[in-house]
DNA sequence: TCTGGGGTCCTAGGACCC
DNA sequence: TCTGGGGTCCTAGGACCC
């Protein structure tokens, strides 16, 4: 265990874009810009992100679209399918304006980064953090607030904060727990649904009271977890800052149908195609697999119907990032799981025990075949990085499925294209 | 008619070993 | 005839995050 001899005080920044993705859609739509709008997750299933507006009309986070179609239309809300392929381009402007700043930074999701900002003077936090957010603002058009505080825990509190504050910006140094006092068991990080039930049944509703709970309770009630929560609560640093890019150590692949489906044949060509993309994403990491998970299932909403779930993970001899032969496995393993007379609704993979594809590269037991195939993938790869995602693809995955999502709401922004560009008329 | 997708970490309990 | 106990490793499932 270290320790850190050090007058100096841990200062940790989270940014946190605002309303991301319809932060992401009104920069090539001025028009919506004070406008309610909502972007939809895949399958236009539900509600993902809010512009401030579409939440005060009362539309609630993760709630499903057709529910709200109603109030989507008697309030002129302008909707919009996701385009990840737009968010991800404007997640990374975001990531490297703010690595102008420093490189102990965090990032911890599309809209989220940390970043240390111990070296900065006390009395100069606040003000570097309204920096921050001023320069992402000009450099790439996306708004943020930023919660600045002694651990990560609290940082995020104040992100909180921050978000209803006139400036986007607060430094939570004194009176935190005037802040913790007022701020909802719920809404601290590392607090989910089941904790939220555990805490509100003992008495504890709100920050303050959780940081002020003894240690043996909150040992003996949750787990490690939960201790670290409260003692980052209490200005204690147990969570650290993640400045090293990890490789993933899993990676999946699944979707639900536009339409429910009953047959092998099609449930073959969706587990084919998110087999081959998710094969393409761990070679685009230089990783291997070891483990292959296939899993099928009908929809846990449709109460008229009997509802059915299966998986199965194959272990493989050796580990691989062919396509061709990982197809090969996730299908045995589809026959295996699937039942004739059910009416499905998702289908996914994972490739787990994933490993740097270098430390295998010379392994005696690999055939020589390995090779051929490495260069067919290599091939695969390149066009369809070049010409778009599936462009090659196996006659397996089918054609023109009528499986595939519903995205009745794009914007077809596409970043990389000049066709999708504003145009101006002089 | 229509309810997302991709991750990480922790823990309990089983298998196995000596 | 007697049938322990402690340690490690692995995995499935759950909780959490955005």
């Amino acid at each position: 265990m270290s320790y850190t001899n050090s007058s100096k005080k841990n200062k940790v920044a989270l940014i946190d874009c605002n309303s991301f993705y319809v932060s992401c859609e009104r920069l090539f739509n001025p028009k919506i810009s004070n406008k309610p709008v909502v972007v939809l997750s895949n399958n236009d299933g539900c509600v993902i992100s809010r512009s401030i507006e579409a939440k005060k009309i009362g539309i609630k986070m993760g709630e499903p679209y057709f529910k709200v179609k109603e109030l989507v239309k008697k309030n002129n809300v302008h909707i919009f399918s996701s385009n990840y392929a737009l968010y991800g381009d404007i997640s990374r402007r975001v990531m490297k304006t703010l690595k102008s700043f420093s490189d102990k930074i965090e990032i911890y999701s599309i809209d989220e980064a940390f970043v240390d900002l111990s070296h900065i003077e006390e009395k100069k936090v606040e003000n570097y953090g309204k920096q921050i957010r001023n320069r992402i603002l000009k450099w790439t058009g996306i708004p943020t607030s930023v919660g600045i505080a002694n651990t990560k825990t609290l940082s995020k509190v104040a992100n909180h904060i921050a978000k209803k504050n006139k400036t986007g910006v607060i430094y939570l140094n004194e009176n935190i727990d005037s802040y913790l006092k007022n701020f909802h068991i719920s809404d601290i990080w590392g607090v989910g649904k089941q904790l939220s039930k555990l805490y509100i049944k003992n008495g504890i509703d709100t920050a303050y009271k959780l940081k002020n709970i003894s240690n043996t309770w909150v040992k003996k009630s949750t787990n490690v977890l939960g201790a670290k929560t409260v003692m980052e609560l209490r200005g204690i640093t147990c969570i650290n800052l993640e400045t090293q890019e990890t490789k993933r150590k899993s990676c999946c692949v699944s979707r639900s149908f536009g339409k429910k489906i009953q047959s092998l044949e099609k449930l073959q060509e969706s587990i084919t195609t998110h087999c081959l993309n998710a094969a393409e994403k761990i070679r685009n990491d230089k990783q291997i697999t070891r483990s292959i998970t296939i899993y099928i299932r009908t929809s846990p909403f449709d109460k008229n119907r009997k509802y059915y779930s299966n998986s199965i993970t194959i272990d493989l001899p050796v580990a691989t990032s062919n396509s061709l032969e990982l197809v090969k496995m996730a299908i045995k393993g589809l026959k295996k799981i699937y039942k004739y007379g059910y009416f499905y609704q998702k289908a996914g993979i994972i490739l787990s025990k994933l490993t740097e594809a270098s430390e295998n590269e010379f392994n005696l037991l690999t055939p020589i075949m390995e090779n051929k195939s490495q260069t067919l993938m290599k091939a695969i790869d390149f066009t369809n990085a070049k010409y778009g995602r599936n462009s090659i693809s196996i006659a397996q995955a089918g054609v023109n499925n009528s499986w595939r999502m519903r995205k009745e709401h794009s914007s077809k922004i596409d970043t990389a294209s000049f066709d999708s560009l504003p145009k101006i008329s002089i």
